[in-house]
DNA sequence: TTCCAGGTAGCCG
DNA sequence: CGGCTACATGGA
């Protein structure tokens, strides 16, 4: 991997199949802001960072070399080669290669596990802004204060013993609803051995993980996958969601409420990365929609 | 007003 | 087990 450092600055060269849009506008995180100039500031692993590309390069600012290796080289998975699963998905399936062109630049982050399993639980029954506003809220009231960048001031995440001593009427600024209960709920249950258990999921058997995760409060099949696809590295999990469901339905010619035909044919059609394909299916299947509300509204 | 959003817990057969 | 429904919130 090439690398140059200068003046609190990476760049790493020679980057393929990377876009910002693709993968940080892509409903797999939510602390991610785009700026006018087309990059994405945001907030990890109690760092605030700002990430464009160009060229080949990817650029991350405000960061040191040591951040890179010990974080943002494995957040961005830029050690992956995107090009053989792309053409392996796209073989066979002229939807899958439509919504590959239009994702081409995604990558599935590696994001914090702690900070995945709220933001999912969250993330149930409710929409991508609003999800957004949710972790932000959370975020600025009960995170530690990071520092400012650029004229804003950020937070960290929640920590785990924090929220796990609060109870829901705490967090009511936060207007999370009746997911509060299973935040907290979820968090006690996560801190009984200090995070252990959950934060050794990523070399635990992906039906261990899986298990672990449905014995949490407020975390059901769709939102554990998320968990394990966004911040374990198993890329064979595949999130069910409304969106995945009607593409399911209306690509592959599956019965709406057929939820356990969807989860085998995906297995069986698009292999151990199918929850990748997923991710370009679920982001070709929410820019086809915007550009449709865009027609309705002039019409 | 009603419907919808990266669903799940609780309950009932 | 599978099916059904209530659940907070805010935008369209």
């Amino acid at each position: 991997m090439n690398i140059s450092e200068d003046n609190n600055r990476i760049i790493i060269h020679g980057i393929k199949d990377f876009h910002p849009d693709h993968t940080f506008d892509n409903g797999q995180c939510f602390r991610w802001s785009k700026e006018a100039d087309g990059s994405y500031t945001g907030v990890a692993f109690g760092k605030v960072v700002n990430i464009n590309y160009f060229n080949g390069d990817v650029i991350i600012n405000n960061a040191s070399l040591k951040d890179f290796d010990e974080h943002w080289k494995n957040y961005l998975d830029l050690e992956r080669d995107y090009s053989v699963i792309k053409k392996t998905l796209a073989k066979n399936d002229p939807q899958m290669m439509k919504a590959i062109s239009f994702g081409h630049g995604m990558r599935i982050l590696c994001q914090e596990k702690w900070e995945t399993l709220i933001s999912f639980i969250i993330s149930q029954n409710n929409n991508i802004p609003r999800i957004k506003k949710c972790i932000e809220s959370l975020c600025t009231n009960h995170g530690s204060y990071i520092g400012e960048y650029k004229g804003k001031i950020y937070y960290g995440f929640p920590k785990m013993d924090d929220l796990a001593q609060m109870d829901a009427g705490d967090l009511s600024l936060c207007r999370l609803g009746y997911r509060a209960n299973y935040i907290i709920k979820a968090a006690r249950q996560v801190a009984l051995d200090g995070g252990k258990t959950l934060n050794s999921l990523d070399t635990a058997a992906p039906e261990k993980a899986h298990e672990y995760l449905l014995s949490l409060t407020g975390v059901g099949p769709k939102v554990a996958n998320c968990i394990m696809l966004f911040s374990m590295r198993k890329y064979n999990s595949f999130p069910l969601d409304v969106w995945i469901k009607r593409v399911m339905n209306q690509i592959y010619s599956i019965d709406v409420g057929n939820v356990k035909r969807m989860q085998n044919y995906a297995g069986k059609h698009f292999g151990e990365y199918c929850g990748i394909a997923q991710q370009y299916l679920f982001f070709y299947a929410r820019e086809i929609s915007k550009v449709s509300d865009q027609d309705q509204r002039k019409a």
